[in-house]
Parts: C-alpha cells; structure tokens; sequence
DNA sequence: CGAATCTCCTGGAGGC
DNA sequence: TGCCTCCAGGAGATTC
C-alpha cells in the first residue's frame, strides 16, 4: 500500500507537469471507490496546473480552476511520462490525464482508489473530515489527549482513525504502540497524557523510519530497483504471531481489532 | 455524536 | 500444474 512517504514521493514527481495545460482526460475503466465521471473530469480541459500538493493520502492537481483529487487507495500508482514516451496500456490502467508534455497514468489493480474533479475544495467531504498531518505542530500530546479521552474505542482504532490523525497505517500503529508499551486494546479514555507524549513522538519516529525504509508495506511490493518495501522490514510485533518478543520472549498475541489484524506482546503490553 | 460492522476489489499465498 | 479459498488494505456507508 502506499504510505503517506510514498504518497509524498509520488507528489514530488508530479511537480515536473506544473505550467502544463490539460488537454484530454481518458478514461478506460470508471469504477473505482467513486464511480468515475468523465464529464467533469473533463472540464480540466484546457486548464493550467497551478500546483500539486498533498493531503493525508490524497494529491491535489491544482488548476486555475478546479481541482483534480486523486487517492491510490491501496494498489493504485501514478507515473508521469513525457509525451513522446509513453509506453503500451497494461492490464488496471485505468485513467490518463494528458498535458501538452505529459501524460499522467492511473494504473489501480485493486480498484480502491480514486479520481475525482471538482470546481472547489472545502465542499469535499473526504478532505474536510481529515484529522491532522503528523508531523504538524497541531499533531501533538495535548491535542492527542484531548481527542482521544473521552472515548471508549480501543487505542489502536484511534491513532488508525483519520479524523484523529492521518497516515498511520495498521502496520505503523501496531508497532508504535509496541515501542510505547501501550497495548492496543486500552481503552482511548484510558491513555495518560504522558503517554501521549510518547505516542505522538513514537508514531513520528516509526514514520520518519518508513520514509528512510522507502516505499510500499504491500506484501509483493518491490521499487524500480527490484528492492523490498517497508512491509519486509523487521517488525517488533506486526506479522510476528506466536514467535517471540524481541523484548522478552513471550509469544506475540494476534487478534483481530476493527476488522484488523493486530499484533502485540501480553507481557510488554497493558 | 460515537461505536460497531460491512463493503468495495484483485492478486498472492497456501491447501489439496 | 491447476483449482479453490482465504486474506489484506483505506475509508466511506450503514445501522444502532
């Protein structure tokens, strides 16, 4: 899946079509989260790209008027090609957006993705009910606390739900709460605000980590150069079901959280 | 509002 | 080798 850092990395690699004017959107396949409409993604037309910023996990094509909306859901990859090396349509390419230079390719397997136009931002109901960036200032242990004290959800479902903070996957909350010795079933209005502190700190660290660690916690994930993503990394606890805990060798206990698998040490953990 | 559950979809993995 | 089943994963939708 891509991770925020990679979501970050694609956007980097979209600057090169600022100044580009649209010419055509194309799409091949429409169904995808939302169901694709070619109509109004066409009212790019024509329209310059003003810039290309990024929100949690979505990117944002600025144009001078409207914007274009587009989430990688968890197999979707965007690659920009110059106009006159684009290669053949494979299997999932579902959409093009051509520039006069350009052409940007939506290739999403999976289908959980999307790309949306539309004339203004703030009547976006996926961007408007976005929690914090976590590595912004507002992302922080008293801001943490106060979001999370008075519910009675586990931990884990919290730092994972988007209206508390974007971008902590499942892989990075089971983890962080590991590295803060918090498990994962405790109750929101349970958590200390010092263990806020820490949890804000270690969730910016493991973060931090899988930007180093470069690209996608997908299982079969491999970048350009053949290399292993996030996902194969050594995890403390994630995936690490009845092996030992790297801290004190009790097995690792799995369960299921919100329809997702969680992994955590009994003994490490309360 | 909050909480719990369901849903979308494909390809890889593991079982036989 | 070839089926078959199971599963991950983000986030909106639904229901209570």
């Amino acid at each position: 899946m891509p991770e925020l850092p990679e979501v970050e990395t694609v956007k980097r690699g979209l600057q090169a079509m600022v100044e580009d004017t649209i010419t055509n959107v194309i799409v091949r396949f429409p169904r995808l989260r939302y169901p694709l409409d070619s109509e109004k993604l066409n009212l790019a037309q024509n329209q310059k790209i003003l810039s290309i910023s990024r929100r949690a996990k979505y990117l944002i094509i600025h144009m001078e008027s409207g914007y274009i909306i587009i989430h990688l859901g968890m197999s979707g990859k965007v690659t920009l090609y110059k106009k006159n090396d684009v290669p053949e349509i494979i299997k999932h390419d579902h959409v093009d957006i051509t520039s006069n230079n350009h052409i940007l390719r939506y290739n999403d397997a999976r289908r959980f993705g999307c790309v949306v136009y539309s004339p203004d931002l703030s009547s976006l109901e996926m961007l408007n009910t976005l929690g914090p960036e976590p590595f912004s200032e507002e992302f922080n242990a008293e801001y943490l606390f106060s979001k999370i004290s008075t519910r009675k959800t586990p931990i884990k479902q919290l730092i994972m739900d988007n209206a508390v903070v974007v971008g902590v996957g499942n892989i990075y909350a089971c983890e962080s709460l590991f590295l803060c010795k918090i498990s994962p079933l405790r109750i929101g209005n349970e958590v200390t605000l010092d263990e806020c502190y820490k949890l804000v700190n270690i969730i910016q660290q493991v973060l931090t980590k899988a930007i180093a660690a470069g690209g996608s916690s997908l299982r079969d994930y491999r970048d350009a150069e053949g290399n292993l993503g996030y996902f194969q990394q050594s995890h403390l606890v994630y995936g690490r079901a009845k092996k030992e805990c790297k801290e004190c060798n009790t097995p690792i206990t799995e369960i299921r959280l919100g329809q997702r698998n969680s992994f955590y040490c009994p003994n490490c953990q309360s």
